[in-house]
DNA sequence: GATGAATGAGGATTCATTCAT
DNA sequence: GATGAATGAATCCTCATTCAT
């Protein structure tokens, strides 16, 4: 018995919507295990029971709110991106970081948090395993349909990926004490781009 | 009131450090919230009330679990780096990376779950907040010891040890498909200098 | 108050009819604590509410499904025994048997279900305590009918019906290994002529 | 981890025991599904954690209580027969019967019950499976030592503790009006003994 | 009349922690 | 000091039933 609720009249969609963003609050703000469903559906507004109409269970709604939440977004950044013209890698770079930062500003250390999901768990595992793997290669796509072949492409833009999330990290979560957020970012930007012209 | 047993005798040293390194272990393989005392305690072939004399409760394992293995790896860790005569820059890079990867070997996402547990809890917040900032300005202060002497010094020694501990996940828990590790370890290897080089 | 709807047009009778035959197929597949109401009425494909119009609750879905079932299965069987002419009580036991194992096929367990229902609830104990009576007396008819007068008539024929749905269990649902059926039902026919005929 | 505690000490034994005690005459009393685990540790007297220390689910009660009460009696039951000296059928027969009556009569609906679970539930299922059959053959291997060797006696001590159980059951629970329970008994004794002398 | 979304009481189970022995 | 039995709050989830549309 599939007994799941496929959402089709708007005010369901909107509920559906509702509970994934509370949802991903939640997990944001006290990780899954410290969220509980009852409290995601006391500030959905909607009863425990009408939650469960939605959603077989707790991890659904984890792997959804994510999985929403990850793709919105990434494909806002990835839009953005393809927009440039014309391209010079050093405004690429600059762009990305400043679109990523702004664009997942508030996850706080929620990514942190589903990558270790991802390793607890074979569900969400398989659900996200190609996840990142798909962002890469999408970066990967947009530099090489503006002349920027290189080899180990992959490899490259993986570290680029890292520096730029620790980056965002600084920023909206995790500030060492003596770190000067602008001096760091300007040595990602370098970073980054002297990876990439090489 | 506060009746944490604070251990003189041996054997009640050693007990104290069994738990912990049980503690330390499950919490890797399983993630803190998966863990439980029970199977600490019988694990560490102690009762369950023995293990709530020396600790308060199981945040406090936690806590000192993570305290202790930091401490003695970052320990390990720099000794080791201090040996090196004479000093040259890359060498140095090549043993930092070798050696982090391997005393770091069997943390698993652990690291990244105690990033997540900081930002989740206040009290693992207040304890381990200066922690990293610890170990690298001892980085710090061996590089320059060894004639570095150069501005952002903070900023790029953040940047190197982010770049490092990816490579240390890569290789021990979260594989990504298609990457190759060592062209990725390359990669690593050549920003480090580059970045401690200018 | 007493909103339950009492058919008359010719589709509601259907729809009702339909809602007690799926809730007696699942009754006797699953059982009545792990049948529950939300599959009843998607299998009779109407809406849950509408089910609810029918029946004020489960039970009286249940009670009505197993009254009706019962009242068509036990007329059928006494129609078909009361055909036989001329009537001879070796001919007539043997039928009994075949025509009953026959007609309560598909019931499975759900007759000792019902047993167990009476005396946990009730209700139900209210509705069904006189069914089992009165086609004991009816069977008593058929055999006094045919000139089969003697003493201790129902407590023969109690003893009779119990070897029958014995040997109906046995043969639909829950086969003792090492029972050769053929046999045990040899034995079961031999003892109820014996016990008719004395 | 099979955590359940196995009771060593003479308390721990008791309450285990209590834990069984109480569950099968709940069981009994209302069924299965109606009981709960909660009313079952408050009328032990204990706290559900405990009770959850004894028994892995509710499921394992049923079983351990049904095991054990079924165990228990049947023992009681074969001794008892076993002591006849000098054997004759219809004494036998008749110990057998009222034996039978005396130690089962608190056990209500609840044989009928058990047999329904054993239908509906695979681990009831494989755990009782056997447990009817042993029975019979005990009681043939008693009558078999007493020279009583004949064909088809799985089939015929079948078919005569069938009608015992109903007898049980007409005494205990389920009486039928207008039926006499001496002139079914002496019907039930007459037919079990013709039974087992062909 | 029909619908099916919404409700929430109820039940099973876990596990950190205490405390009597 | 050591033990581990006992506790019960907390949490997930189900499902009979209602009622607004």
């Amino acid at each position: 018995m599939n007994d799941v609720r496929e959402p089709i009249q708007k005010r369901s969609i909107e509920k559906k919507k509702k509970i994934l963003d509370i949802g991903f609050a939640l997990f944001c703000e006290k990780g899954y295990y410290k969220t509980n469903t009852i409290e995601i559906a006391k500030r959905a507004d909607i009863s425990i029971g009408t939650l469960y109409s939605y959603f077989k269970d707790k991890k659904q709604i984890y792997i959804a709110a994510f999985h929403d939440y990850l793709e919105d977004i990434s494909n806002q950044l990835l839009e953005k991106l393809s927009l440039q013209q014309p391209f010079s890698l050093s405004s690429f770079v600059e762009n990305w970081i400043c679109y990523y930062i702004d664009l997942y500003a508030d996850t706080g250390q929620a990514l942190a948090q589903l990558r270790m999901m991802i390793s607890e768990d074979t569900d969400i595992n398989r659900h996200f395993s190609n996840f990142e793997n798909e962002y890469f290669l999408k970066i990967i796509e947009l530099l090489k349909k503006n002349g920027l072949e290189q080899d180990d492409l992959f490899e490259k833009v993986y570290t680029c990926c890292i520096l730029i999330d620790a980056l965002r990290q600084e920023k909206s979560a995790f500030s060492h004490k003596g770190l000067d957020f602008n001096i760091f970012k300007n040595q990602v930007q370098k970073t980054v781009i002297s990876l990439l012209s090489t």
